[in-house]
DNA sequence: ACCTGAACACCGTTCAAGT
DNA sequence: ACCTGAACACCGTTCAAGT
């Protein structure tokens, strides 16, 4: 009885997913659970390990999902902006996400695989994509710069700005008076320009 | 029977939080619970509340220790430091503590109060005055700058450093050929403070 | 007053049994 | 082949009962 064969195996997965950052988007990544997962798409808890592998698997393809909806807006905001406009509406972009898709956004960061096992690489390389954008702007406003340059002043930025955005909204570094992290971003941003476009070489 | 009167309401508020973070040390924040801390110290659940409000009350008081004993150590490493030098030793500092301290920092920003209560003041009041002592510094190195500018640029460091080590961690953002932390950390401090301390005014 | 241990409502995961 | 639902080993939290 029940639901049988009224999905695919790609319908379920995609019906599961999408509880799943319902339920995240709700309530952040400690409200998801496999039971209150079939509990939405009208299934039994056997059911979600047909389609994956376990609780991890589904959080690691809904994490891979999240990053793929970032990456579009990413490379929208770019379109042919000049370089040092692009870096900053890539930097902007990132911020409205997290802003806007708050939870979503956290459980990319929040969730761990356990202990010992490696996080996947259709994961990693998703994330490597997207700092590669980042880098590739880099490299457009330095041409001069030498890869290795470039590839570490795109990590500092990159990090930079999502450490704003973590501690921005861990209420854990809410500064009394402090500014939007909009600002602060800015400031991060042009100062670090500023110093890095001017000095030929690494120190 | 059990252990009845053989602690102090204090002592056992010791031994179970030594047994968290023996816990977290050895196996992260997930490999915490409130019946592998009782099994440490050879109470029984129950007792545990005696002492705790509960399990979020406990994981944060271990996280205040933690701040306590960073805080302690950044203090040691400013000393008598210059400016300049204080900074680059504070963020360092950071970075060998989340280096070797890695599961115990990492529980700091892994833990999430249950939906709607706030992070007790204490623990908030804790990560503010860590963040100070960044902004004491930058005040000293640009003293004609305004109190709104050091502010900013005090939280455009922190988090910039934060997110460096976190998104070092992660796995997630391990670049081929990835650079050691500490000379991201030295690029991000090195060509912001070259920027920020040469232009006068803010944008 | 201190502490136990059973009880309750949740969890993730597995797997024999049903269709 | 698909799906169920009971079972197992874990959770956090409460609370009557014991000393």
């Amino acid at each position: 009885m029940g639901r049988r064969n009224e999905h695919t195996r790609e319908e379920l997965r995609e019906i599961a997913l999408q509880a799943a950052e319902h339920l995240v988007a709700e309530h952040g990544l400690a409200g998801l659970s496999t039971r209150k997962v079939v509990g939405h798409i009208g299934y039994t808890v056997g059911s979600l390990y047909m389609v994956f592998r376990n609780l991890d698997d589904l959080i690691v393809q809904m994490n891979e999902r999240t990053l793929e909806s970032l990456q579009a807006r990413l490379l929208a905001a770019i379109a042919d902006q000049p370089p040092a406009a692009a870096i900053q509406a890539l930097a902007q972009t990132y911020i409205t996400f997290a802003l806007t898709e708050t939870h979503r956004w956290l459980a990319i960061y929040q969730h761990r695989m356990p202990e010992g096992q490696p996080v996947p690489e259709s994961l990693t390389d998703k994330v490597a994509g997207m700092f590669a954008l980042a880098q590739q702007q880099l490299a457009r406003l330095c041409p001069r710069r030498s890869p290795e340059d470039i590839a570490l002043a795109a990590r500092a930025l990159w990090s930079g700005v999502h450490g704003i955005c973590i501690l921005g909204f861990d209420q854990k570094l809410e500064m009394a008076g402090g500014r939007p992290i909009q600002d602060v971003t800015r400031s991060l941003l042009d100062h670090y320009l500023a110093g890095f476009t001017q000095s030929p070489y690494e120190i």
